[in-house]
DNA sequence: ACCTGAACACCGTTCAAGT
DNA sequence: ACCTGAACACCGTTCAAGT
């Protein structure tokens, strides 16, 4: 009785995620993760046999993966409102914003930056803005999110200071040279 | 005889710096910083009571520490300088980059950030537009830096990208916005 | 004051063995 | 095929001891 679900790889990364959300990133190991999973840690090298390094491999790959979806709309419509969808995915799970600075898995941006230079393709620009604007576009965020997160955990955020309207402030500046 | 120099915060975290800059962030141990300084790891804590978590708070301050520096000239020229100068600091320390980007010693950038919304307000600005733009420079350049990091680390950088015309050209668009 | 040596709890991973 | 148990090398850190 009390069956527990078969291990997989989505199940085990999506695990993985919680315990990062939760306790954070210093505080996920094999043997914890196996514990949440209700497994030994080495089964888990069954299902990602190149281990640790390949499970934050796949959570870099889960998180960053935030294409533009397609949709009607000015480009600098659909920018902001997927720049700040994605914004709240990243501060959802801050905890693995340190990876995603890593060099490791360095193609997972590739589709997200890629749907931003498309769209801003077909919005008229040349291929050379195009790339620009959509590295701009994609450090702005990953930059300020860093930033974010760090303010939250000082706790000495100045009073006032409104996080959101900042972001959007800025994201209107940086669109109004690229988009 | 072969007298080695005493042991000091600053010469600890030089070193480790530049063990970082060797063989990167997840080589960086206690025990081999201890070899690299000549002396058994437990005397590091000597110096840093705190351990390691210390020491890589140190290595932030050390690395992020980059405030703008006195000089004349137009606000945006100032800043098109300075900025080329952190992004050569941080990309010759890509290692530690994920540290910056954890919530540790958050306070690091404080200086940093503050001298260049000073510089904003000089420039004429509000305090409120001051605020907003030195923190899009920031994150621009933070997040730019880190995805330059991973392009390298990918080695598929497309033939005849240029970074740093790209940075450039990047930057130029933020500060056409805020400063 | 400054450093060492031994010890402790914990980590990622290998590998043979179980079912 | 999928998981376990024991073992190995390594890690950060504590603490008593040396000088």
């Amino acid at each position: 009785m009390s069956q527990r679900p078969p291990l997989t790889r989505e199940r085990i990364i999506e695990t993985a995620l919680h315990l990062i959300d939760g306790q954070g990133l210093s505080r996920l190991t094999m043997r914890r993760l196996g514990d949440a999973l209700e497994v030994e840690a080495m089964a888990i090298y069954h299902h990602l046999p190149h281990g640790k390094e390949q499970l934050l491999e796949q959570l870099i790959a889960y998180v960053a993966a935030h294409p533009v979806p397609p949709g009607a709309g000015s480009a600098r419509d659909r920018l902001r409102s997927w720049a700040g969808g994605y914004r709240e995915r990243l501060l959802d799970h801050v905890g693995v914003m340190p990876l995603i600075v890593t060099r490791r898995n360095p193609g997972a941006l590739a589709a997200t930056t890629q749907s931003v230079q498309d769209l801003l393709r077909t919005a008229g620009r040349t291929e050379a803005e195009a790339a620009v604007g959509a590295h701009t576009v994609l450090g702005y965020l990953l930059g300020t999110v860093a930033l974010e997160a760090r303010e939250r955990a000082a706790e000495t955020t100045p009073a006032g200071l409104d996080q959101d309207a900042r972001f959007l402030a800025g994201l209107d500046g940086v669109l109004a040279g690229f988009a």
